[in-house]
RNA sequence: GGAGGGGUAGCGAAGAGGCUAAACGCGGCUGACUGUAAAUCAGCUCCCCACGGGUUCGGCAGUUCGAAUCUGCCCCCCUCCA
């Protein structure tokens, strides 16, 4: 039943770079990469329902293994049969560790060789997470694809931390697998070691002596700058096998995008397209836009002629200006929409590229074409 | 006509002799946002040739070393009674 497994098919390579064009069988439901994820980090994708998610032909989502942890918890999640009938969502579900929030509730936490200790963001109860937790946890929502529990690396770290993280990441991923049992579920291993390369290479090769499904690149856009950002994926992509996905995670910013395809990236996820949506910020092909300002109170033209989502289709900045300075949800719906639609487009573009080798000058075009600075929106 | 209450920056609203260019909220303007503690957060918001200066707290005139704060008169507004 070669349909009911995951597997990583590499459909065509660019001939001028490490571009690839792969097509990822999730147990039956197909994803075509490089992908990009929406995260829904507690089982929604903010202000969107899974009619939105198709409609803009999202073709996977990221949600939080944390965040659903503590509320509705795995028992809710079971009962309700599992993540994709609780939220009534059709595709792809992966699912996140908790390793982040590891890095981003570092006030909250305390590592230690079981597991961390957090305080809950909700309440301050105390939990205690371990990688058999994170799995167990995972295999209770029933996402698609797990990923292992891993630590993020602040940046900057001393290079003796680093290497005791990465230690400890290896040996969480190693317990992680061992406790998986969902055979309905991939399971992917985190890269980490954060700038050095001998750990990055140290890191990879465990990994994928423990044989994952895919591999995860961590602890990038964590700090540093865009010129470590890329070095990172360089001293990490060629130890990855080619017959498996390769995912960075938390990656959104156009520049980024592109520059982690070139070195054959297959899927990324990030909040960054709603967030900035949320808070009045859009991509468009003329460049970034802040939608409160006042030159739009009277715009009544799309906020991206060249897109063909929802909210450009059918709705004025003028109408998204008055939304935003009243506190509309629909505001943040329709703008989340078209963020989001502007990636996912990025990255049919960019598949279309890949097929017709041509992937660098589309890339060229791209960063030329786009008004944006070196954040990369 | 009588009795009370009140007029503070764009709006609402504190302050009741010096520490007040004046709390706080709203509104407005900037900026931030990359595996979501984020429909969030930070800064600015009387004027100016701005690490300094100039005008303010309904108006005018006083008291005082010093007033948004005390006194007098005047102008508005609100409530109640006739």
């Amino acid at each position: 039943m070669e349909n009911n497994s995951f597997k990583y098919e590499l459909i065509h390579q660019d001939r001028h770079s490490k571009a690839r064009l792969g097509k990822l069988n999730v147990f039956g439901r197909i994803v075509d990469t490089p992908v990009f994820m929406p995260v829904g980090t507690r089982a929604t994708v903010k202000f969107l329902a899974p009619e939105d998610l198709y409609k803009m032909n999202a073709s996977i989502i990221l949600c939080n293994t944390y965040h659903l942890w503590l509320r509705p918890g795995p028992e809710t999640l079971e009962e309700a049969g599992g993540i994709h009938r609780f939220m009534n969502y059709d595709g792809p579900v992966l699912t996140d560790s908790g390793g982040f929030q590891v890095f981003s509730l570092a006030d909250n936490r305390k590592i230690s060789e079981e597991g961390v200790s957090f305080k809950s963001h909700l309440d301050g109860t105390k939990m205690f997470m371990t990688p058999e937790d994170s799995i167990h946890v995972q295999e209770a929502i029933g996402s698609d694809i797990a990923i292992s529990f891993d630590e993020c690396i602040p940046y900057p770290s001393e290079y003796d931390y680093c290497k005791d993280s990465v230690d400890r990441t290896l040996r969480w991923a190693k317990r992680g697998k061992e406790a998986h049992t969902r055979k309905n579920q991939a399971l992917f291993g985190v890269v980490q070691g954060s700038v050095y390369p001998d750990l990055r290479k140290y890191c990879a090769e465990e990994l994928v002596k423990m044989d994952f499904d895919g591999y995860s690149i961590g602890g990038t856009s964590v700090g540093e700058d865009k010129q470590t950002h890329y070095k990172m994926l360089d001293d990490t992509l060629p130890y990855l096998p080619e017959d498996k996905p390769r995912y960075e995670m938390g990656i959104g910013a156009i520049n980024d995008i592109l520059e982690a395809v070139e070195r054959g990236v297959d899927m990324f996820d990030c909040v960054l397209p709603t967030r900035i949506a949320r808070h009045g910020t859009l991509m468009t092909s003329r460049g970034r836009i802040s939608i409160r300002k006042n030159i739009y109170k009277n715009d009544f033209t799309p906020l991206d002629p060249d897109c063909d989502c929802e909210c450009c289709r059918n709705y004025t900045k003028a109408y998204l200006n008055h939304l935003f300075r009243n506190d509309e949800g629909l505001g943040s719906r329709l703008m989340s929409i078209h963020n989001l639609r502007f990636l996912i487009r990025l990255m049919e573009e960019i598949r279309q590229s890949i097929a017709e080798d041509r992937f660098l000058e589309f890339k060229e075009e791209i960063l030329n074409k786009y008004d944006f600075d070196e954040r990369g929106f």
